[in-house]
DNA sequence: ATTGACTCCGTAGTATACTACGGGCTTTAG
DNA sequence: CTAAAGCCCGTAGTATACTACGGAGTCAAT
């Protein structure tokens, strides 16, 4: 597969591909040895995707790398990686309540705005108040 | 409250207090007309912890924004606000579900590294592949 | 009355994450 | 064979979200 194709299929542009092999995000494939274009696994389109979803959810890049990077080999030792598994986990969590949370007040909306009228207690913050939401800062994020 | 002390309680700088009501994210109090300084609402603390909370799990700052106008008022009318507050929905429900997989995925990593030793299978990528982990792409999102 | 901390406001600089551009090279369809 | 489409690579520009700075005004304590 050519950066093109790759490209299309990961929903992203040719100049971003690079950007992200320029970040040290992915690996640039070496072109080959007989001349011509450089040619891409499979596999970088998930790696790609991931890339984007992680992005979607509130993780920069850097952070993404750090997630990516969460890999024993030889050098590196499995009880390392662990435990950066699990100050990310912690992050993780936190969002997934903080978002559960704006689910709630969302429903809430949701549910106040019956479809006709006009209804006076309909704000995101009142919803959360009012129904005793708390949000949480996420202790390892950015 | 003053500027600064607002600052502090939410945990930003002043700053980026500025910066937010610049932006249209919370309205600036009127300076008295006896001169002198802003008085902040208490409120404004929950604005803008809601504004940082939003930022860390994927919102932008413009996506904040309709968020928090969400509001049915006199010119608003509820449909209208019920029906941005599906649509948010929508991207939220996609958020948590992604964040499940990448969960799901760190709790594989972890418990494939027991503490000790190096593994081979120990990557984010393999976890969500080998898992059967599917990462969705946010629709109205960014 | 003066000093230090805080406020006001505008402008400029930084970091992140792309996005566009330009000039040359390679492939492939006709 | 040639012409369009795609690749390579480096540099420059854009959008977002701050962050810093400078110079003036305000307030509170000594």
């Amino acid at each position: 597969m050519r950066i093109g194709q790759l490209a299309k299929e990961a929903g992203v542009g040719v100049e971003t591909v690079r950007f992200y092999e320029q970040k040290g995000l992915m690996a640039q494939p070496p072109k080959p040895e007989t001349g011509g274009y450089r040619e891409y696994p499979a596999e970088s389109v998930h790696r790609i995707r991931f890339i984007r979803s992680a992005q979607q959810i509130g993780f920069s890049l850097g952070e993404i790398d750090e997630l990516l990077e969460l890999e024993a080999g030889n050098n590196t030792r499995c009880i390392d990686v662990r435990k950066r598994a699990e100050v990310k986990l912690e992050d993780v969590l936190v969002k997934i309540d903080n978002l559960k949370s704006i689910r709630k007040a969302l429903e809430m909306l949701i549910n106040a705005c019956p479809g006709k009228g006009s209804v006076r207690k309909c704000s995101i913050l009142e919803a959360i108040n009012s129904g005793g939401i708390r949000l949480k800062p996420v202790k390892n994020g950015e």
